[in-house]
Formats: structure tokens, sequence, C-alpha cells
DNA sequence: CTGAAAGCGCTAACAC
DNA sequence: GTGTTAGCGCTTTCAG
């Protein structure tokens, strides 16, 4: 385990400066190609590798950018990261990764630590809540851009952001209910009240019902398979129980689905069922679900050339970018579409 | 957007010495407490934050390790990527992440970049291939951990490894086919012959197929709902068609199955299926996915505490490490169990 | 207990 | 075209 050759050790073995050595490495221009020609002969030969530590700390950038996210076991997370990982290797950068685990604290922290090794700019998926520090003046050296959830302005100062039409998703899966299938009592069934995303459904939810001219019920707490069955319980002992519900992430839907199916009600006759998030299997299901689906991959992607489009220069650091993107409603089964056919296996 | 302030600014605002600041940030103990205060009030008026490049470049250490892996909208990678995130985290290091795309030339690549950035550690979830070259004396420098699939020993040079029991997980599953349900044709589904997993799956299957003194029957090619789709229409043209199929992996379950519900074969009656990896909803599948389970989360972590005992130096470097960890057959109903008795809904 | 000097590996700026 | 000098921000070494 000896040493690693440096830039000095190649320069002495071709007989040349190490300046000559730089320049080489670097292809600038001023440099014979005979000399050129020895230099890459002592790089083949020590198997030299220029030290990105030295240089990032010469060049003041590191060709490094940083991604903060609540998790990685969340499919739509997972799918988000891959996307923007390869919009980073388009461009020759490397990505240091973090988990959040939705914690503000955590994340501030740990942006913190990104800093310190000189990423040049941040891509995150904000932690849920009320006093994101990313806002900080720290981060206003580097170009930050938000995915799925938008960063809040702190002090005036706004940053980048790429969400999808949460909004026209929801309203557009309540009216398919209303007007195809012509159900009036809709329920709404969300994990965490105070998430952008869930909110912005919520709206969505709302007026799409109020439009119709129907009454709204909402329940935000379905975060556990017994929170869940007790959700339908409820809903179903109601005078007029619903005929439809509303999840409003994959969570929800996962659970109620799994609640439902534990309770033996039928889906989609007994109640309908639309969700927000398409699932790996949902469409092998039975009935097949019908759901809002996110360009998840786009978030990712369109993240990255945000922020590279920023790094490069060809836009205007302080020119803001709010992208959203269109969502999808696809219908299958569990709304009531193609049921009684008998296509639904 | 003015400088940074470094620690010759806080040396200056403390009026003491640069040599004295950093003994302060390192707690060495050789500082009076008086003078200790001082900087640390310097330090907080400047907001002063050290520059980890020019602290890596010096100590030779990154306080970073390097993970790549095929891809991370999988599941199965993502989860085990999160799991080794978290290790990192406590261990107070942060992840440099690369996606390969399974190919071995540019996980060649990327790995050496790692290097270049000073990783002190690499955890890698090797590309499939013949000619993998994490081996190679470059890498010799760091401890290498592999999950899910080993390294092949490149010069003698063995690395650490966790993967799981894919040959017993093949073997019950199939024992359980044949003692349980008492079926005697079953067909091998997997998507890539040359993986590693598929190889030990198949194996697996062989052995426990010849135990029983049946006939073996694979498929290795299915990639996409077409070749699934044929894969079914031909095992059931056969003269003795396949009683059940088991799919090695997460993608050729999704794909027969999807296949299978194409073509209207009724699963378990006409045809039983058991697979390899779960599913995030088979278990609300109808009928519900009968599946050898990986204990995800414990790869990653378990790769992570490996490497994190080679980089505290509490496991000597040459000691070579090859843990296997256990898999679950998880029994719902697609094998054909509690089928009849209607509770698969 | 504290500070000054030297240098990690690289490159921008200026000589020649 | 090519080499020399200086210094990025930090810490090791060695004097005080």
């Amino acid at each position: 385990m000896q040493r690693k050759p440096t830039m000095n050790d190649v320069a002495r073995l071709a007989g040349v400066g190490t300046m000559t050595v730089s320049r080489v490495l670097n292809s600038s221009p001023h440099v014979s190609d005979e000399t050129a020609a020895r230099v890459r002969t002592a790089v083949a030969r020590l198997g030299y590798q220029p030290n990105e530590m030295a240089r990032a700390l010469r060049n003041f950038k590191s060709s490094t950018i940083g991604l903060l996210l609540p998790n990685l076991y969340d499919p739509f997370y997972a799918t988000c990261a891959h996307a923007l990982n390869m919009v980073a290797k388009e461009h020759d950068y490397t990505v240091l990764l973090t988990i959040t685990n939705d914690n503000a604290d955590h994340e501030y922290v740990e942006a913190k630590r990104m800093l310190q090794r000189h990423v040049e700019g941040l891509v995150v998926i904000p932690a849920e809540s009320d006093r994101c520090r990313l806002g900080d003046p720290e981060f206003s050296e580097i170009p930050v851009v938000s995915m799925d959830r938008p960063l809040p302005p702190i002090e005036g100062r706004e940053m980048d952001s790429v969400t999808t039409e949460n909004q026209t998703g929801a309203r557009e899966a309540i009216e398919h209910l209303v007007q195809v299938h012509g159900l009036k009592r809709i329920l709404f069934v969300g994990h965490k009240p105070a998430l952008f995303t869930m909110q912005e459904r919520h709206e969505g939810y709302t007026s799409a019902m109020s439009t119709a001219g129907l009454a709204t019920m909402a329940r935000f707490d379905c975060v556990s398979e017994a929170r869940a069955t007790e959700i339908c319980r409820d809903a179903l002992e109601l005078p007029e129980p619903p005929q439809a519900i509303f999840t409003a992430n994959n969570l929800a839907t996962r659970l109620i689905l799994s609640a439902l199916l534990k309770l033996r009600i039928r889906v989609p006759e007994q109640l309908a069922l639309v969700g927000f998030d398409d699932l790996e299997l949902s469409d092998l299901l039975h009935p097949a679900l019908t759901v809002v689906r996110q360009p998840m991959t786009d978030l990712g992607s369109t993240a990255g050339r945000l922020l590279f489009g920023k790094l490069k220069s060809q836009v205007p650091r302080d020119q803001l970018a709010r992208v959203v993107l269109p969502v999808e409603l696809v219908v299958r089964n569990s709304c009531g579409c193609f049921f009684a056919s008998g296509l639904g296996r």
C-alpha cells in the first residue's frame, strides 16, 4: 500500500515541470504534441489519478451535488433519486446522498455538512415541516432545487421547485367518480395533514366536491393498518356511508385496500376506490386500481436539469423556476369502470 | 456572496494562532478553557464552518464512503441503499452514490472516480458481468464490501460480501410445492442466466427437484410482457404442462403474473405460483402471492457494519467476511395454501 | 499551553 | 511552449 503517485512524480518521470502535466491533464492548448505524448505515457506508466480533493480545494469546485430526501424505501422518492442521478452522471457530477427521515433538523444539519463538502448545488425533497431552514443565508451561495414539495420561501428568498399537479389530479379523480359513476358521497383519506402534497390534494378534492354541490368528509390519520380498519369501519357505520374513498397517497391506498380486503368489503361494488400515486402492482390487483399517476422520473430529471442549468450558467441564478408537471388519471377498475363487463378478471 | 470565513479569520478575531483554533475544533486537550471559550465565540460570531476539502487533503480521509448499485427504481436495491445510508449516518459518514445500470464498465469508471474523491470504503452491488474490475490493485487500498451478489475473486484477492440464502430459499419453495401440494412438474422462470442470484436460485431449484426425483424445466428469458406471455403459452402447450411456476426474481414474478392474468389462467387451481422476492402489494393480490422473502434492510445494514468495522479498525483489513443472511418462505395463497377454504377473499 | 513554519496536491499568474 | 512561484485551508511538527 504505497503512496499514490502525484503530479510531481509524473512530471519527474516525463522530465517536465508539474505545470506541463497539469496542462496536459486539463487539455489546455499550449503544449507541444511531443511533450504531451511523453506526459501521457508517464501518466499511464504510473497509473496516475488526479487527487480530486486537492483540485477541489484549489478550484473551489467539487463537481458534486447534494441530494436530500426523506427516505429511499418509498419507491416514489427512490425513483426521483434515480432520475436525478442519471442527469448528474450526464454532467459528470457525483451525488452526495442523505436521508433526512423527513426531519427538518436532520435536513438542516446534513445540508450544512454538504456545504462544508463544497457541493455546488442541492436537490431536496424537503422534510415535512413548518420550520425548514434551507432558506438560511448560508445556502444562498449555491442553487437549491426542491422536488415534490416546494421549499417555503424564507425572508423573501424563494427557490426553484418541481412539483406535480396535485390539485388538478385530485380534482380529476373526484370528477371521474362523480360524473362517470354518479357517486355523491366520497371520503378523502390521507396520512399527514401538514404535508404540502396532502393539502393540495385535499384542496383539489374539496373544490371538486363543492363544484358538484357535494358535502366533503376527510380523514387525515391513515397511518397504520389498525387505523385504516378503523377509518373504514367508522365510515360504513355512518347513516349515509360513503360510496367511494379517495386515498391521497400510496401509503393510504395500501392501508385502506388492505383494510377493505380484511373487512370483506367489495370494491368497487360496495365502495369504489381511487388513489393518488401509482403502485407497482396496482394493475394486477383485483380490482385493478384506478389511480392518479405522477411522473416520478420527470420530477427527478427536471430538478436535475434546473440545477445544472444554473450550474452551467445557462440560466441566471436569480431567475426563479417553478415547474409543475402534469399528472394522469389512469382509469382501471376500482372506480367501477370496466367492471360489470367482467374484464376485471 | 462574500468569501467564507477561514480558520485564519477566526484566529485573528479571537486573537490567537490558527493552531489554537484547530485544536479547539478538534477538541484536543491542551488548550486552556479560557482561550477555548474565546475561540468558540469567534467561531460562532463568524459562522465559521471548517472546509472539509482542505481537511480531507491534509488528513487523507474524507469521511465518505461510496455506494455503487445497478439502479434505484428497483425497490430491492433502493431499500438496501436506504439501510446502508442509515448506518453511514450513525458513523457520521457521507455517502457518494452512483448508479451503474448493471454495466461493469460504468461501474469501474465510477469506482475510480470515487477513489479520486478519496472515499474510505466502497459498498457495491456488483454489475452482472464476467469481467468485473473491482478487484484491481487500485482498489486494494480501501475496504470493499459487496451486497446481494459476491464480487468474483480476482488474482486471489477476495472481498467481504453479504448475500442471502438463495439456494436454500429456492429449495424450500420447491419443497413446499412438492411436499405440501404434491406437484411434480414445476417450471423455473428467470430473467438473466448470468446473474449470480439467478444461478444460485436455479441451483436450489435443480437440487430440490432432483432430490424429489423430478424432471426440471427452465426458462431464463423472462424480460418483457410479451416474452412472459410466450413462456406461459409454450408451457401450457406441452404434452405434460407444468403444474406450478417458480419465478426467480421480482421482475419475473411480475411479468408472469401479468401474463397469467391476461391468458385467464387460474392461479393456483390451474397453475400454482411461488416467487423469489417479496413485492409491495403481493399480500393484497388475488391470490396473495407465496414468496421467498429476502431481508433487504439487513443486507444493507450488514454491509455497512462490515465496512465500518474495518474503517474503525475494529476488524483487521485482511480478515475476510462472507455473511449469508437467511430468507423466509412466506406462505400465502398462490401456491395453493388456504385457497380452497375461501380465505383468499 | 501556544505559535510559526512547512506542506498535503493542485493550478492561476506570471516569468522566460 | 514551458517552468517557477505562490497559495487554496487545514494540521503535523517542533520550538518556545
